[in-house]
DNA sequence: TATGAATGAGAATTCATTCAT
DNA sequence: GATGAATGAATTCTCATTCAT
């Protein structure tokens, strides 16, 4: 019994960490090769595993992205709400979002691409997940700006919005690192994450630079 | 074979008005088809042309569509700048964004969807067309805030990020009207536009609810 | 959904197999509609598969016909090197090629059409492959002739030329039958291979008619 | 009367002047960008001239190379029948041949590409006007060599199909200047037309190197 | 005659997903 | 569980040719 049940824990575990290695093959892939090169094919045999038992562990592609951003996202805000780094709120989520590799060109493509092409039940898991780490979110920010729920609701929506957006810029910003025409070049640089989400996010949070 | 009596455009004017029929055709097929069904076979049927007509007027399929965003943006930037509708500067731009026909589902798009599979060129002259209106936009902002530039530009940038994201969120509220559980159908539904932005950009501009 | 029962090629030999049972359903496609009307679709439904299996077995259309063209030149010099056929070489040669299907028609296609289109990979294995055959050709040769190796080359070489132009020429010949002009009627069958081909093969060889 | 006959005469000098234009904007074109890379609409442009114009000269794109290949060969006849250049014949036949630009390139093409694609008058015309040249060259062959008429017009075509063999593979000696393989590339190098046609007009002429 | 806007057939290929082994 | 062969839907875009002006 014992042994049954350990056997069951341990097949248990090294489902969670084939999953765990699909996930991470998955993340090294885009990173290497950006998201839209990524095929099923690709990554199983990055993963040293067959096609079909990507399928085991996630039922569709999608849902495999839609874990990954989950992770991410929980990942961010833990972070934020541990890491006692100094700086302002919105300096503070810049460097977070920014330094998280993966975080931001998932969540570029999180509605349009990712949900666009998900079941039902994948995608209302991440919701879940996702409604979970904005109040996580949300109380930490009551905290430290010390103001109602409400407030801290409205600023949490404000900022995830903003990060939203600015991580679609944030794409077009990092296209075309020359043949970019002179007169747009300042302006397309001036898309990127770093510059764009801590000034609307002081602006949010109603920081002074 | 199409319409054997419509004319061919030979002048300038005639071009322009068979693209601006051609952008037409394609806004009530999104409207009425939802924007992934939309094929360019099944706009040439529904303009009335061949195929190959759509291709004289533009070189691809998101060169298309990317016209359409900014002929949309566009009409929102003027009417929020030539209207003189009461309410404040939030709940106008919600109203103006949200009753502009595709302006919001394109806007979804535009950046991980649309842009990622066009060519430079047109992509550049979207560019252009898009500094231009948010600069149209800052300008009319200072204006109604009474702010200096710098400001102006912060919070309308910030605006656009933040209705950049709820685009997104938008498309999510937009899903599966009744297969939502129980517990997510509060959630999900607060993602609506109407909802969502009109909040944040109270936050943005400092606005009192 | 096709073939139901057809069993899956799951070793190497079977795989081969298959990869063989598609060169054939080509080559019997090719016969019987010409060259020209050949469409992947259509070869997939005439060998019972899917449209996407033919693509696991062939990167390309072009490189399917290289495979099968490589096929057909390894047995016509099969077939010349092996067969004790009676008669000179000019007069085995013109039956071999003009009795091997399709080696007439791929041949004269062969670089003008296919080689035109194909990736640098199965090009480089086509050459291989050619170069092989050529150097039997020309051994064998060597032996019937009782020349040294370099005239082997030479005639082999001019022998291949000349087959080449047949090809082209035969193709011509084999066009409309009826509507030719009375007085090309004749000019146009002197094309045909088995008229043009043996008698500049007996000049090359100098053998006398 | 006259005037008219003048007027005509001038109209159909214009007109000839204007084919000529057409065919010779289409060498240069050929020349400079391959033949695969041609297309009606290139050619109108270059030639000065709108599209339909050039259907006014040639009822198929494949009748105006078919003509522009008359030309050529006609040009490589006359200047072997003409010239008095040293060197043997198959010495005379390499050099004109190679220098004649395009000849090559088209002559490669004549049968499986564009007599595949013309209609039947042109390409009726074409065989007469290549018989012709066939006839030229076959006499003027009979003369250098001093033989008889069976004998020139059998080594005439052993020629002729040479030719148009190592025009085929001097296509592919030109593939890819670098990217071939080290095994491969003497291989290759030495399908050139100025290596591998004067070889095989020795053999077939019976000249000695 | 010249123009160039309009036509529309036509086919290769990819890749997420399934399921026989 | 794992595998990987098989599936097949789905869509863009080109370009020779025509014909209204």
């Amino acid at each position: 019994m014992l042994d049954k049940n350990r056997k069951r824990a341990r097949s248990e575990d090294e489902k969670e960490g084939r999953r765990a290695a699909i996930l991470d093959a998955a993340r090294n892939y885009v990173a290497e090769s950006g998201f839209d090169v990524v095929t099923m094919s690709g990554l199983a045999r990055r993963a040293g595993l067959a096609k079909g038992t990507l399928y085991l562990y996630f039922r569709t592609k999608e849902e495999l992205f839609l874990s990954l951003f989950t992770d991410l996202i929980h990942a961010v805000v833990d972070r934020f709400v541990a890491e006692a780094t100094p700086g302002t709120v919105a300096e503070r989520l810049t460097v977070i979002a920014g330094e998280t590799p993966l975080f931001l060109p998932l969540f570029a493509r999180l509605v349009a691409v990712i949900e666009a092409n998900v079941a039902d039940e994948p995608l209302f898991a991440a919701k879940r997940a996702m409604r979970t780490e904005s109040q996580r979110f949300a109380s930490c920010l009551q905290h430290l700006l010390s103001c109602d729920t409400a407030r801290a609701a409205e600023i949490s929506s404000a900022l995830f919005l903003a990060m939203q957006g600015a991580a679609q810029f944030d794409l077009t910003a990092r296209r075309d690192p020359a043949g970019i025409p002179e007169d747009l070049r300042g302006y397309i640089a001036s898309h990127a994450f770093g510059e764009r989400f801590p000034e609307a996010a002081r602006v949010i949070l109603g920081e002074r630079s």
